[in-house]
DNA sequence: TCCATTGCTTGACAGTGTCAAGCTGGATAT
DNA sequence: ATATCCAGCTTGACACTGTCAAGCAATGGA
């Protein structure tokens, strides 16, 4: 009778309309502006009528907060990879993960712009916030590790280390500050700044 | 003849319309989401009819663009005013100019998100970013001021003082981070986070 | 074989930015 | 004083948007 088709639903088969609804709205956001995201546009894109994405993503909010959760999932991935790959000290590790973020964000500026914008996050029910959480977990874990001053508490650290990657790109993306002169400065630029911050995240 | 009516144009009169117009799409940006910002809603709210705006703003870009360069000369005059309110230190006066910065974006949080994003920077053939220039002109000199450790050189000492502040209250604003708990836990940990900064703009 | 449901289409509606006209009243020129 | 002009605003139209409603088509189970 009712035979609930499962709350995995949409997901029951390859569903290859959604992943290039997924793709072309991807797509889109890091190549034109904000307004040019348009349900209709990605329908377009991945070659199914206007309607279409309705089935998967009920409103547009939900489908570019679909793609801004992927975002985050991808983001998380790269600090953890990084993290992993780095020497066996607190401070070295906060710094990779550091390094990873800020290598994401410049990779993928609209999207990173995005996936930071409360109005962005009404869709996908909170999976979206979901995935930030995660990546603040990350952060959050390595920060703990760190031995710090007696005033830095472990939500202080976390706020001190957070700001400073994300303001860095944030600024950088938006052009609003650079690195100077030469080709690798944003990164050189990117690796100064975070060292300045070591004396909070070790003994002295 | 040609008798041109001079560059001043639009501002030769009182021009309630305009203001009324600027008034409206600030108000607006602050009580809703960025799509609710739209011409004609500003224009109803203004009193006039749904063109009258192309008069005054060529495009919905111009528009915006107008209430993001006046932000920036705002957030200028607020930052200059605490600077000149603060003791006689550079450190006290670069801090101070932090606060009245984070203080500015916690009022009005959405006009500052929107400021610092550059797709809405197209608008005012560039008044906005010689607005968001100044701005930038204050902190730099209020670092300019301040005794280094030999490897921060200005550049480095703005992009570290300013990605702090921006970052901050850029993750306050969008819920990815906190002050804790307590009324005013916000700008207590905003104090903590810039006085913990302190070592890259002093001598040792 | 029949039926139900899923996945998609077409069609419609209100709302949007922007362009093209037309109207109007106050200043200017003669 | 009268004619003219034009800035400032209006109405109207167009293509585009998100979203809803209805309908078709095919796949699955009974």
């Amino acid at each position: 009778m009712t035979s609930a088709p499962g709350p995995t639903g949409l997901r029951a088969r390859p569903d290859d309309v959604r992943s290039a609804l997924l793709q072309a709205a991807a797509s889109l956001i890091e190549s034109g502006p904000e307004s040019a995201v348009s349900l209709r546009a990605c329908a377009r894109m991945a070659g199914v009528s206007h309607a279409a994405p309705a089935h998967y993503f009920p409103t547009r909010a939900d489908l570019i907060g679909a793609v801004l959760a992927e975002g985050f999932d991808d983001l998380a991935a790269r600090m953890i990879a990084a993290r992993d790959a780095a020497p066996d000290d607190p401070f070295a590790r906060l710094k990779a993960i550091g390094m990873a973020y800020i290598a994401f964000a410049l990779s993928r500026p609209a999207t990173y712009d995005m996936m930071f914008q409360r109005c962005n996050r009404d869709g996908e029910q909170g999976r979206v916030m979901t995935a930030a959480d995660h990546c603040g977990g990350v952060l959050w874990r390595a920060v703990a590790e760190t031995r710090r001053p007696e005033e830095v508490d472990d939500r202080t650290g976390v706020n001190f280390a957070w700001m400073a990657v994300h303001g860095y790109v944030s600024l950088v993306i938006n052009g609003l500050i650079d690195g100077g002169p030469g080709p690798d400065a944003i990164e050189v630029m990117a690796d100064r700044l975070l060292s300045l911050q070591e004396p909070a995240f070790t003994g002295g």
